[in-house]
RNA sequence: CGCGGCGUGGAGCAGCCCGGUCAGCUCGCCAGGCUCAUAACCUGGAGGUCGUAGGUUCAAAUCCUACCGCCGCAACCA
C-alpha cells in the first residue's frame, strides 16, 4: 500500500491582513481557528492546502510605509516578516502566504478582472457622494447625518461630489445568489450568519459595487482602464484564487478550488458571501464551497473589571508575544481554542488565562502525565514486561470509545473546537485520574506488582488517545506525551482512527522519554 | 418596530437546535482522604424557583408570546 489513490484535497484560506499594524490576538485568534481544521484534515488524510497573507494595496498601508520613511513595497515586506514570524511562532501550519504587492498576484488579479470585464459585468459609471476635501475620501451617509453634515476629523462642511467610476454588477446575481445560500446550507456558518445573509439580500437587495479608485500611485491599474486602480475586493478577495494559480497555472488552481473553507471574521461575512461568489460567478468560476464567520476576542480589563473591545484608542491591545513569551505557544493556543467558543465571541484576560493552564494543562493533563511517568519509571524502571501483544483495559466506566472519538470528531469538523477540548477534560482525562486514584498502584505494586503494572498499562493508554486527540490543537505537547512511549504507530501517521480504539502492540510499553532522577521535567509548569 | 448577541449557584461558562435520564463543568469556599504527581490528585458539602410574566405540553433552562436588563453594529480595529 504504498500508493495514495485519491487523497481528497481540502483548501482553506484565513482572511488575509492589513500590515497597517502588528497582528494582535485577535487576528491571531483567527488562524488558530483555521490551523486546528488544517491539522485535523491532514491527520485525516486530506490533501490540505492552507493559505494566508497580508493585503497591502491600500492607502493607509502607503500612509504608514509614508509616516516611517520608507517605500511602501520596503514596508510591506518588512510587515509580511513580521506577521509570519507571530504565526510561526503560534505553529500555524500554512503552506502559502500571499502578499497582495507582489507581481505574480497583481498580474493574476489583472486576468481575473479583465475575464469579468470581458462577460459584460463591469460598466463605467459615476459615483456620488459626500466628500471630504481634507481627508479627500469619500463619506457614508451615515457619518453625514451623524455629524450635521460635517467631517468628523476636519470639522468642515462635506461637499456632494460625483466621480467617474468602474461599477461590478452585483445586482445582477441578487436572485442567483439567495437561491445558494438557501439550497446550500453548509455555504455560510454558523447558521445565525447565514440567516442574517439571507435576511440582508431580502430586506435590502444588492447594490452594483464601485470597484475603482482614482488617481491612486499605489495599488493594481485596471486593465482596460489604467487611469484607475483596482479598489479593495477585487483585490484582497482574489488572493484566494491568485494564491492557487489562477491565470498562471491553471493545473494547481483547479485541483484546489473550489476552496473547502474560508476562515474569516464576523465583520466581513457580507464581502465572502454576497460579493465573492458574484465575482467568481462573473469570471465563470465557481463559488466556495463555505465561508466560515467566526466570532470576536475582547479584553478584560483586569483593574475595571469591564469587558473592552480590542482597539488601539482604548491602549488595550495585546501582541501574541507577549502570551507566547509569558507561557507557551500551546498555552495560548489552548487558551483561546477552550476558552472562547470560535463561532461567537470570547474574551482574553490574564487572570483567566492562569486559571485555564492551571487547571486543565498543568493540574489535570500535565499532572496525569508526569503521575504516570514516575510511577512506571520507579516501580517498572519504564518497561511494562510481557504487555506485548495484551490489549489494554478501559479506565474510564461506561465510555464507548469509539462515540466518544466521533463525538470530539464532529465539534472538531463543525469547529466548535472548546466543546470538542471540554469532552477530551471531562470525559477522559478527569476520569484517568480518578481511576488512578480507585486503584492506587503506588499501593498495589506492594502487594500485587503485576496487578500495579496492568493499572498503569491501562492508564498509560489514556496518555495516548488524549495525545491523539489533541494534536491539532496543541500539537508539541501531545507529540511531546506521545512520543514519550514506544507507541507503535509513528506519530506523523496518527489519525483519529487511532484513538477510537484499543489495540495490543507488538512489542512490551514502554517509557522512551528522557528521565532524570525517575521523572520527567514538568509539561506545563503552573504559572503563579 | 433597525439588525444581531447575551441574561443559568460568589466569578466565568456548558446544556437550549433534536423538550423528560439536567440542573452540569471550571475557579473560589468549607470538611475529609491520599501521598505516585507540577503546594498536585481524589471524596463529600454549602450555594441556583436556569432575567421576568404568561402560554403550549403528561413534562420546559430547553418550544411559543410579551416584557425587563446588558453588550456590539462611524472610525483605528478581525
Amino acid at each position: 500500500m504504498t500508493d495514495t489513490p485519491q487523497k481528497p484535497k481540502w483548501f482553506q484560506t484565513t482572511a488575509i491582513d492589513y500590515p497597517n499594524s502588528r497582528p494582535h490576538i485577535g487576528t491571531a485568534f483567527e488562524k488558530l481557528g483555521a490551523d486546528v481544521q488544517a491539522r485535523y484534515r491532514r491527520m485525516e488524510g486530506f490533501d490540505v492546502f492552507f493559505l494566508m497573507g497580508t493585503d497591502e494595496n491600500t492607502l493607509k498601508v502607503a500612509d504608514r510605509a509614508k509616516e516611517q520613511g520608507l517605500d511602501p513595497q520596503t514596508y510591506c515586506n518588512d510587515m509580511a516578516k513580521q506577521f509570519r514570524a507571530v504565526w510561526d511562532a503560534l505553529d500555524i501550519s500554512y503552506d502559502t502566504f500571499i502578499q497582495t504587492s507582489h507581481e505574480r498576484h497583481k498580474q493574476c488579479c489583472r486576468k481575473f478582472v479583465q475575464k469579468v470585464y470581458d462577460n459584460g459585468h463591469i460598466y463605467k459609471g459615476s459615483y456620488e457622494g459626500w466628500y471630504c476635501p481634507g481627508c479627500e475620501e469619500f463619506k457614508s451617509d451615515k457619518v453625514h447625518a451623524e455629524n450635521a453634515g460635517n467631517c468628523p476629523n476636519h470639522k468642515r462642511p462635506l461637499v456632494r461630489r460625483a466621480e467617474p467610476c468602474w461599477f461590478f454588477r452585483l445586482s445582477s446575481f441578487q436572485d442567483r445568489l439567495l437561491k445558494h445560500l438557501k439550497e446550500n446550507p453548509e455555504f455560510v456558518q454558523p447558521e445565525s450568519r447565514r440567516n442574517e445573509m439571507i435576511g440582508f439580500i431580502e430586506a435590502e437587495g444588492l447594490q452594483d459595487l464601485n470597484i475603482s479608485r482614482h488617481g491612486e500611485q499605489w495599488g493594481i491599474p485596471l486593465p482596460f482602464d489604467p487611469e484607475f486602480t483596482i479598489y479593495v475586493w477585487f483585490d484582497a478577495l482574489l488572493t484566494y484564487i491568485t494564491g492557487i494559480g489562477y491565470g498562471d497555472d491553471e493545473a494547481t488552481f483547479r485541483k484546489h478550488w473550489p476552496c473547502d473553507t474560508h476562515f474569516i471574521g464576523k465583520d466581513i461575512t457580507r464581502f465572502h458571501t454576497h460579493i465573492w461568489p458574484a465575482m467568481l460567478w462573473a469570471a465563470g468560476e465557481e463559488a466556495p464551497r463555505q465561508v466560515f464567520s467566526h466570532g470576536f476576542v475582547y479584553v478584560r480589563n483586569e483593574e475595571s473589571g469591564t469587558v473592552e473591545k480590542i482597539s488601539k484608542s482604548l491602549g488595550n491591545i495585546i501582541d501574541p508575544m507577549q502570551v507566547i513569551g509569558a507561557c507557551s505557544a500551546d498555552a495560548f493556543r489552548y487558551f483561546f481554542l477552550r476558552e472562547c467558543p470560535f463561532p461567537s465571541d470570547g474574551e482574553f484576560g490574564w487572570g483567566r488565562f492562569a486559571e485555564v493552564y492551571n487547571s486543565e494543562l498543568a493540574n489535570n493533563l500535565g499532572n496525569l502525565f508526569s503521575r504516570e511517568m514516575t510511577l512506571t519509571w520507579k516501580n517498572f524502571n519504564g518497561v511494562f514486561d510481557g504487555t506485548a501483544g495484551k490489549v489494554p483495559e478501559s479506565v474510564v466506566p461506561g465510555l464507548d470509545l469509539a462515540q466518544f472519538v466521533c463525538d470530539v470528531r464532529g465539534h472538531v469538523e463543525a469547529c466548535r473546537y472548546n466543546l470538542a477540548l471540554q469532552e477530551v477534560v471531562q470525559k477522559f482525562l478527569t476520569p484517568t485520574n480518578q481511576y488512578l486514584e480507585a486503584n492506587a498502584p503506588w499501593k498495589l505494586v506492594k502487594t500485587d506488582k503485576d496487578a500495579a503494572k496492568r493499572v498503569l498499562f491501562n492508564a498509560t493508554q489514556s496518555l495516548r488517545v488524549a495525545s491523539i486527540l489533541l494534536k491539532p490543537f496543541i500539537p508539541k505537547s501531545a507529540e511531546a506525551i506521545y512520543t514519550s512511549f514506544n507507541f507503535p504507530t509513528p506519530w506523523a501517521e496518527v489519525k483519529y482512527a487511532d484513538a477510537a480504539e484499543l489495540k495490543a502492540q507488538p512489542d512490551d510499553l514502554r517509557v522512551t522519554a528522557t528521565v532524570v532522577d525517575g521523572k520527567v521535567a514538568p509539561l506545563f509548569p503552573r504559572i503563579g
